[in-house]
DNA sequence: TAGATTGTTAATCGATTAACAATC
DNA sequence: TAGATTGTTAATCGATTAACAATC
């Protein structure tokens, strides 16, 4: 079975899953079923059952899943049983808000380099992090290995920062810049754009 | 043709194709075809011309798409056509990026209100919006007629939030809080969770 | 006219759901 | 055992693509 088989729709909703778990798991919930989680997410139970047959069998007939044990799968099956370095390129607002961001530590995440362009910003601290010239950024995230990336920075920079992101190695990149990148296959975007998403809504206003 | 008649997966990519018609519209352009746009966001040209089939006849066989003329066709479909207020909640590091952002106003939207529950915040200034106490969050947004928030709280707070806001009148919420809410059917829910993204893309990491 | 591109239909492809035997 | 719930198959549903007549 190779990634290749398993619908990107179907890893797509594993997250939510995981998050659901761990949400229970908190509440000290031990076990649960296809039928809990699905009401949970808004999903039906027997996609739950789908999706997740696609990676093994997880559960017991007659009681459901075990939280803690899926939720190692679940971990497992997304490469989340380790800590991914992360590197924030852009230092502004949302930059800001992804360096003092405190949740990403236990979803398998974390933070460890920060670049800008402006000298005024370039040398100063943002919560424990140094903010770094962009113009090392290559060399600095090929040495240190990253393979991640949250691409912080104006849309009209954004191409060419993503252009260095992949030549210096990184393999998976958050974009916060309102434009689609272009990027070769073995490289993976996920886009956040909150004006896209709020038109999304008005639609259904009025 | 009822808002019901068109599919949820059609109507999340208008934007797409809106804000990719603007930035054409910035470079100068005038006139496109499915095939140019579809190349540029990565879907097909049949795709684009199904999905506008849904609305109406904005194209010329032999020349394509004025884009003057579809981005306007575009923004009523949306609702675009207007400003949309919006109330963001909380003034933590996330909220205070949405409330510096310059990106919602050209795309539709304004933030005209922002609330938080510390007394250290209250009061204080982020841009040009004084913070307020959410104690008066659902009063305001009643009066002010605001349909449109962004959700900007900690995930222990966001359904009693919610609750509020929906009882105020807001029917499209954009949240930022790392849980599934609980709405009723006539109100809108966007999720934006950047761990969420990350964790979909280190499926494919390794 | 010749070339290009739309809007639409029918065919294909893929995803979701319903149902149930297996079994805890 | 009786009740519950899984994993899986087959049926249904929906979305995408291919193809082409219409026409600018």
């Amino acid at each position: 079975m190779t990634k290749q088989d398993i619908p990107d729709i179907v890893v797509g909703r594993l997250p939510f899953y995981l998050r659901s778990l761990q949400r229970m798991q908190q509440e000290g919930q031990q076990v649960t079923s296809s039928q809990e989680l699905g009401a949970r997410l808004g999903v039906s139970a027997a996609q739950i059952r789908k999706d997740l047959s696609q990676f093994g069998e997880f559960g017991k007939q007659g009681t459901g899943y075990n939280i803690q044990f899926l939720s190692n799968q679940l971990r497992k099956i997304l490469n989340l049983d380790q800590v991914w370095d992360m590197a924030i390129i852009g230092a502004g607002d949302v930059g800001n808000a992804l360096a003092h961001y405190s949740g990403f530590r236990n979803r398998g995440f974390q933070c460890t380099m920060i670049f800008d362009n402006t000298a005024e910003k370039i040398g100063g601290m943002i919560g424990t992090l140094v903010v770094k010239d962009v113009a090392y950024m290559a060399d600095e995230i090929q040495a240190a290995g990253i393979k991640v990336a949250m691409l912080a920075v104006p849309a009209d920079h954004a191409q060419e920062v993503t252009d260095l992101l992949i030549e210096a190695g990184v393999k998976a990149i958050l974009n916060y810049a309102p434009i689609q990148l272009s990027v070769p296959e073995s490289v993976r975007v996920e886009n956040i754009d909150p004006a896209t998403h709020l038109q999304r809504m008005s639609y259904y206003l009025k």
